[in-house]
DNA sequence: ATTAAAAGAGCGAACGTTCATTCTCTTTTA
DNA sequence: TAAAAGAGAATGAACGTTCGCTCTTTTAAT
């Protein structure tokens, strides 16, 4: 009983969080008006509110929401194959097969961030989420010998999420914009970074200090 | 006489973007008030609809004048000291040296480009006339033999620009981001995306990120 | 087992405020 | 003196939020 009516009470939530995102995607966070959140919803205003006690809750919950989920993706990541498939396959998925959707909700999240400490808040530490899940695959990269152990892993690691920002950037902007034609010199970058990339590693990886990158 | 009133009404009108620019830093485009943005300029908001026909006419406003003089710094390049030289100063002009408030009202200006079609077009015409300008100085690095001929330039070209998005995006995000110490690395870079051929896509490797059976 | 009461879920009209815009009037300028 | 510049109160719509109410479910005493 006890627990059925929490599981209730946090499915009602999920669904509320789910029609506030169809709404913020639709006209954001400012074009969106309670109103419609509660009609998409399927729920009257004072019912709403008995779930979240104000308009920035809603964004806020869908920030945390996503934050989560996109913690537990970096969780369950195979690291077994050697560090550049997995970089690879991590760009390609939140790089380009991410939907638009989110890329679009993300933007609102990000604007309103400037104007809320507790969005603010919630996107700071997903930032710390990223550089430290980053730092962990270079570093051991670097043990089992992947990559040299003397790079500038803090560096690396800022060009990587500001490469990523920007290429969600330009997927909110320009509906058109192919992020899958970006990926090959996303890694090609990737790989001069790291200094390590000799460009088929993924059975058997040459351990090569090779500068130059090859060119096919 | 026609002049004369000609130069004061343009005046004003770049008084009265000055002040809701300041505004817009201030808090947001939805969190600065018509009132708010009269007060800052001296002005009551009769008088100021004389100028502007709408709140969103000043941040397309603002956003046109800031296309414009940018523009006009890529028309006053010093090209004659080589390719590289030339960029590294664009970088560190554009991605370090431009004062915050710059950035914060870009992320203003980008986020109501999504709601107002007159916005959108401004931002894209300037994503235009930037694609266009490094398209030439490329080529005519290419020409005098700074860098080889072949390589994909386009690219190239998408990918300075994202990062260039994503720097200003961690900016306004991140108070304490620094943006002169990626310079190096984006230097480093540039130089070998226009050094090491054009990376056409290798063979696909396997792809260890995927997520999609996640379903419990 | 029945039932009264308490608690929870839901509704939707109403509230009070805010805000972009307009209207009327006055002052300045040419 | 006609037109331009400016003022500022007024307007009306929209919005986030609340309040009082009903209906349903759970609890507990008879």
């Amino acid at each position: 009983m006890r627990r059925a009516s929490a599981q209730l009470q946090s499915d009602r939530r999920a669904e509320i969080l789910a029609a506030a995102q169809r709404c913020f995607v639709r006209a954001g966070f400012h074009g969106a008006s309670m109103q419609d959140i509660c009609a998409e919803a399927g729920m009257s205003p004072g019912n709403l509110y008995r779930y979240f006690p104000s308009k920035e809750a809603l964004i806020a919950g869908i920030a945390e929401r996503d934050r989560a989920e996109i913690a537990q993706q970096f969780a369950r990541a195979d690291l077994s194959h050697g560090l550049f498939p997995v970089l690879e396959g991590m760009a390609h998925h939140f790089l380009a097969e991410r939907p638009r959707e989110q890329v679009l909700l993300c933007t609102e999240v990000m604007a309103e961030a400037r104007h809320h400490p507790d969005i603010a808040r919630i996107s700071a530490s997903f930032d710390v989420d990223v550089r430290k899940w980053l730092g962990d695959l270079l570093r051991a990269a670097a043990e089992r010998g992947d990559i040299p152990g003397d790079i500038d892993f803090d560096g690396v690691i800022t060009m990587l999420m500001v490469i990523a920002d920007g290429v969600w950037w330009r997927r909110a902007l320009d509906p058109d914009f192919n992020a899958e034609a970006v990926l090959p010199i996303f890694m090609d970058i990737t790989r001069h970074m790291l200094r390590g990339g000799s460009p088929k590693p993924a059975d058997k990886p040459k351990r090569v200090f090779d500068i130059k990158e090859s060119v096919r």
